[in-house]
DNA sequence: TGGATTTAGTTGCATTTGCAACATAAATAT
DNA sequence: ATATTTATGTTGCAAATGCAACTAAATCCA
């Protein structure tokens, strides 16, 4: 996030200054939060990272995005259509701001630090994460693992500024974030190092 | 989209208030605009329809996201990373506002009636078009044809209240929606009439 | 430290999906 | 009204992907 802002240097001063404000620490694996059970809520990832994860009926694991630091998500972000179950998962030590969403402009009162600097900076926050979501949907709709594989590295590589990067995810998250089988994942992976299209080792990926 | 103010209603007043604003006036398959080229574009759709298209180098084509009245879209949206083409195509005649967003608080004049109605209902037309995009993950993420076709239906379905309802699509345009081979997708939905999961006749749809 | 659990890597086989090539129906243009 | 184009519907076959079942390596934890 390419804010020029960080909300975790006022995280004291929000909770203080607004009774709808939680600071909440979680540890690697534990549940943020439940899109099922926790309606028109708001968080902000403001140390850690964490993914939003989605289990079908076929006991398929999706995830369905990936937040870092000064993301944003929430139920206030999804309709929650499906009876899936979607829960944010802390992947490290985290620390995350958490708001019942009413409506930006609906202060809770007149001087509260939290909505005065959330609504300058909320189009922005969206608006990022609208491009976040774009993209997603642009390795979503690939045709092929290879495409799917090679658009993820080229998106890392580019955000590296670096030919080699390194691995967000594990290799099993990996796939379940690309939406495809892991062992076919794993197959298409070797054929991309076997044509030379690739350098693995480990987490760390180089494209040619 | 259910924002409870209409941009169509104020079309002229906001042309004239503002320099930026244009509004401009497509029919049936017109390119309204391109994402490589325009940029930094933000748009409104105030009457008609379109989609957002990506040819991609295999020659496939994907409907990346479907627009309708007071649906936004542009370039500002849209990090483009990858070079394919990204064109927004009028289904219709169809009605838009175009606008070069540099920022929401770099007002152009104090008493613009375009910015401050935007600054106003910005949050809440991004927001909307964050849960249609959250959706969209939802659908794209489904591993077979089955589930997406079934999952599209029944997101119909209930935005229609109603278990009959009418394709926004054409058969074709719909299986570049759901980016699958269309073959495949008419296999698909033979079976799922043959199971009796569905009735179909023409572009209306029953679940059962 | 050592046992248990998770992750990575591999492969054969079944299934699904995509591709190509049609025929037919519907819509659009002249 | 008729020709042309576009959309729908179908099928055989090839290729890609998913599934299951492993082994090996790495990581976690008591």
């Amino acid at each position: 996030m390419n804010l020029n802002f960080d909300f975790n240097d006022f995280a004291q001063d929000f909770e203080k200054s607004c009774q709808k404000v939680q600071i909440k620490h979680f540890s690697k694996n534990e549940v943020i939060t439940s899109y099922i059970t926790n309606r028109n809520q708001f968080c902000i990832l403001l140390e850690g990272s964490a993914d939003l994860v989605r289990y079908d009926l076929n006991g398929n694991r999706t995830i369905v995005e990936h937040f870092s630091k000064n993301d944003v998500f929430g139920e206030v972000f999804y309709n929650v259509t499906t009876n899936n179950e979607l829960l944010v998962e802390s992947k490290d030590n985290s620390k995350v701001l958490l708001y019942i969403y009413d409506n930006i402009y609906h202060k809770c009162r007149t001087n509260c630090k939290f909505h005065s600097i959330l609504s300058k900076y909320l189009p922005e926050l969206i608006l990022e994460k609208v491009t976040h979501l774009n993209t997603r949907i642009e390795l979503l709709t690939k045709r092929s693992i290879r495409e799917k594989l090679l658009g993820y590295f080229t998106l890392l590589s580019t955000k590296n500024l670096n030919k080699t990067f390194l691995l967000p995810f594990s290799l099993t998250d990996l796939a379940d974030y690309l939406s495809i089988d892991r062992s076919a994942m794993m197959r298409e992976m070797k054929v991309l190092k076997e044509e030379g299209l690739i350098e693995k080792n480990g987490h760390k990926i180089t494209l040619l």
